[in-house]
DNA sequence: CGGCAAATTGACACATCTCAAAGCCTGTGG
DNA sequence: CCACAGGCTTTGAGATGTGTCAATTTGCCG
């Protein structure tokens, strides 16, 4: 199999591809997987690949040594996400990825990325461009987890992930699914489940958003990002040479 | 000038750079830099050059839009830090840098990092590490501000600056500079100015540091560490082909 | 229908924020 | 050398945000 076409549609919102590109991209090899809810796709550890979204959303999930229960989810990713592409040159990752409902990825093996590392730098840099965002994402999360209230820094969170899935077409008519349940948002956000809970209800009372199990509809896509304060130029969705 | 000894250490610690990695890092040439505390190093916008850390302490500062006062801090950054050579694919930024104390930098043009994307791979795959581990900071500080309540938090950002600071040489004896009002540690933690004065005071009265304006020495490295669950690992130090 | 996991609610405890005031340090000008 | 000003640190008290525990309700699935 060839490099799914959500990612190369992921890489053509940032960046022009040449013929040559797109056909380097089709020529690396892919080993498709699927997952179910909960499953672990990557564990902790050392790696010789790295896997791409094809389907579903999955997250990283860091756990604190020695105490069970302390967890810590500290990234989501869509598909068109090169989930862990980072462990191409960090080798070792501190945290594992799981699977939020059904997923299917793509595995890149490493070895396979070294040799387009060798000769074509155009993508070389487009892929470290994708963990970049990645860091990015993160920045942004860090600088809403320390300005934003509950409510408001689960209104970014939608924001943010309606846009990323919005632009990769798996979302639209400011409707998504996100199969996550509110002990796993509390992960993400850093809340306990109750408390998202009461978030959740705020945004239902503020009548921004309908939300029903894992279907999300967003009624004021306004009224939220003003909420949230959401600013989504980190996404980085122009196209630049780069 | 070319790149300084720093930075060629903080990629030693990561792994072998034959003589011809070497030799190429000494021809890239730099152009020098100081600052006062509180100057804008970086400034919000598209940027065609990337900063190395050579002296003193950085801080990224993301600021929220509409809104004056409210911003948070989102990275730390010491000698030896490729502070913003993410710009060097994202090529637009939305947060700023600046100078916590006097600062010393080298600025290293994009046009020249393109050049050694484009024939020298491996030292390419090193640059792309560097803001690997940046990226595994953020999560780290996800993680911890998601986990850790006020004091345990700081004590974690204290073992962080403290290994990392220790790790390229500026820091030893568990006695650092670390050049921050409490207001900037807020602006870090997601604290108010206050709340950091009382966590400053809880780590005084355990015992744990001695803290007298910008110097910081850790009286014991094992209270600090277990009351912050520090796991060093993410700070990537293992040599490793890459 | 019963059973289970998740979502929801309420009450209370704890963490953190805000406002206000006092103390401390440092540089400056008399 | 002293007095003062300004910015930072420290402290206190009350308000708000968030966590914990316990119980109830809901929705799904066997």
């Amino acid at each position: 199999m060839a490099i799914s076409d959500y990612f190369t549609r992921f890489l053509q919102l940032r960046d022009e591809l040449s013929a040559r590109d797109l056909e380097l991209l089709r020529e690396i090899p892919t080993t498709v997987r699927t997952y179910d809810s909960g499953e672990e796709v990557v564990s902790v550890g050392a790696h010789t690949r790295s896997c791409l979204m094809v389907r579903g959303l999955t997250g990283r999930v860091n756990r604190i040594v020695g105490k069970a229960d302390a967890r810590a989810i500290t990234a989501l990713h869509v598909p068109g996400d090169f989930v862990d592409l980072h462990a191409f040159v960090l080798k070792k990752l501190n945290h594992s990825v799981v699977a939020f409902g059904q997923v299917e990825v793509e595995f890149v093996e490493h070895a396979d990325l070294v040799r387009m590392t060798e000769s074509f730098p155009h993508l070389t840099r487009l892929f470290w461009m994708t963990t970049a965002i990645d860091a990015a994402i993160h920045r942004q999360w860090l600088f809403a987890s320390s300005v934003l209230r509950s409510s408001a820094h689960l209104a970014h969170l939608l924001c943010e992930m309606y846009l990323r899935m919005e632009m990769v077409g798996v979302a639209r008519d400011y409707t998504m699914t996100l199969p996550l349940l509110q002990r796993e948002l509390a992960d993400i956000l850093g809340y306990s489940p109750i408390h998202i809970n009461r978030a959740v209800r705020d945004l239902r009372d503020r009548k921004l958003v309908r939300w029903q199990a894992a279907e999300v509809e967003i009624l004021s896509w306004h009224g939220l990002t003003q909420l949230a304060r959401f600013d989504p130029t980190y996404i980085e969705v122009e196209r630049r040479p780069r």
